[in-house]
DNA sequence: CTGTTAGCGCGTTCAG
DNA sequence: CTGAACGCGCTAACAG
């Protein structure tokens, strides 16, 4: 393994001053400078990031922590696209990206969670699909111990913040334009869990568009299982006009049942995943960009590293109408 | 931060041998061993893994490599499933465990990738799916510079050992079921890619079971497209008697173009993807389990790192048929 | 059996 | 502008 040290001794200067070079710090002749950028790439160096981390404190390791759902698979694209966008651009930013679960730090007390973090040298946590009732980890973020990037929640502070797409204003105009397509009246809304607080901003969002248009609202909670939607639209659905989904995947549970009870209804859903590609027809729903997000997360973070302020980043969604051609390949 | 130090001078001894006690070495009296531990347990100290690996060389930092399909994202429940299964188990062995994609490693050399590695402290790799041509990922297994494993493909040496499922027996499980349940005559295999070992190894199945059953096999490439399957039905399925695929999404694209056809045949997939269940029909498949087989290969690669000999490690199969009611939740 | 010492590769003063 | 020297937290030889 080629070192700092033989780079060095190539270029005929000092440990210091390649290292000063190497990382962009003044104070040194661009004559030197040329000498140990050239002794660099001759001898092919790639500084040991390990090393870096031990001795700085500034060594950016990042780590990604989120939710594995094994039981409901579908969720898995959503994290497979947010860990595939999140290790690309720490790639790019030269961040140390690790993958964390819930599942990991499940049992383990603030101060063991904080420690297990900082024995891998960790400085900064991105969190998706923090409940809104983890006692744990919202403790773990008022204390501060690392720069944090939440998505999917509103909350921010000095060393935190938060990102994540406008889940009310997404979920009207997705609604808007299902409802206004089918000249619908009386809304069924199959709202997502209770303590998700994307799932509440959502379910805002359609009481909202409800009394815009004047159109009737009846809400229960799907807790984002498609079983439920399922056995919610068997029940529900016939005596409504339209089916507002707050997710793809109850979507897809409302229409199998709709199709099961041979009546029709439109529905729309939320998330953009190419599961409704597979489930047989075609509906609105509401297009997440989840390895974009993960990336503005992954700069969000660097940009707390750096030393700037918690902030709130909103980011943009679209409304698409998946269709079975678009996810074929 | 509390270090090795700090439960040195807790415990009253020197810093060797608390490093010592806590690595599990010989040469401790018990009750030096108890003081040290208690002393540990006093502190809350966690290991800095960081430290550990820049001072040692077994340190047990391995990377998981693997192809992302951003386009096909079907294979995106693969992969997680993958990760996830890694990731545990490399949790539960203490290692450090990175994930790269190959796209990140598009255009270097293998001199470059070396050095890539190297700068990561990382000592073993775990590649899934290897392209059977791609020249440099080969070179880098040959050079012996990271013990590795290798999933899906059939080759080891001293410090490589490869692993998965026997595709030729499972190919041969899952088409005989559906053969013999259904009393089919001729056999219409969707083959994967070429230089895909799972794939050749599946149609070496096929065609093994075909000159047992004496039936007439007609065979074309698919390369694991359900658009390109879709299409191969349309042409040549009205024909045949049955319809094996080597992949559940091309097993898809198959019983799609079917359905639009207006006929039926009996077909099979392979891979045991939640997809499969979304695409309207029951089917047999073969179920591999990915998280089983990355974890397996977790465990496979520590063998090596321990000193272990590289060998071929086969893991088990079922076959499965996918029903609506085995994916919601 | 225990403690001292020397690095691992790099960042960072602080003299020169 | 440059380089010697120290330390990050830990492991591993070596003395005692």
């Amino acid at each position: 393994m080629v070192s700092i040290k033989d780079v060095a001794k190539q270029a005929g200067v000092a440990i210091s001053t390649v290292s000063k070079v190497l990382n962009g710090y003044p104070g040194v002749s661009d004559a030197t400078k040329k000498k140990v950028q050239e002794a660099a790439k001759e001898l092919h160096f790639v500084p040991n990031s390990i090393a870096a981390a031990l001795s700085s404190k500034q060594a950016g390791r990042i780590a990604l922590l989120m939710n594995l759902n094994t039981r409901t698979k579908a969720i898995d694209e959503i994290s497979m696209q947010y860990i595939a966008g999140a290790i690309q651009k720490a790639q790019e930013m030269r961040l140390d990206l690790i993958t964390v679960f819930f599942s990991m730090l499940k049992g383990k007390t603030v101060g063991e969670i904080i420690r297990y973090f900082q024995a891998q040298s960790i400085e900064g946590i991105i969190v998706y699909g923090i409940p809104t009732n983890d006692k744990v980890l919202w403790e773990l973020v008022e204390t501060g111990a690392f720069k944090m990037v939440l998505a999917d929640v509103s909350f921010h502070a000095a060393s935190v913040s938060c990102i994540g797409i406008n889940h009310r204003q997404a979920q009207i105009d997705v609604a808007r334009k299902t409802i206004l397509e089918n000249k619908s009246g009386k809304i069924f809304y199959i709202a997502g869990k209770k303590n998700s607080y994307p799932g509440a901003e959502r379910l805002k969002g359609i009481e909202e568009l409800a009394e815009e248009l004047s159109c009737k609202l009846f809400v229960r909670y799907g807790d984002f299982s498609e079983l439920k939607a399922r056995n919610l639209t068997f029940r529900y659905a016939r005596s409504r006009d339209v089916i507002v989904c707050g997710s793809d995947l109850m979507a897809i549970g409302a229409m199998r049942a709709l199709i099961e009870m041979d009546i029709f209804r439109p529905v729309c859903g939320f998330d953009g995943l190419v599961l409704m590609g597979y489930a047989g027809k075609q509906m609105n729903t509401v297009q997440q960009n989840f390895a974009g997000i993960s990336s503005a997360a992954v700069e969000e973070l660097q940009h707390l590293l750096q030393g700037g302020e918690g902030r709130e980043v909103v980011l943009p969604h679209s409304i698409i109408r998946m269709k079975y051609l678009d996810i074929i390949a």
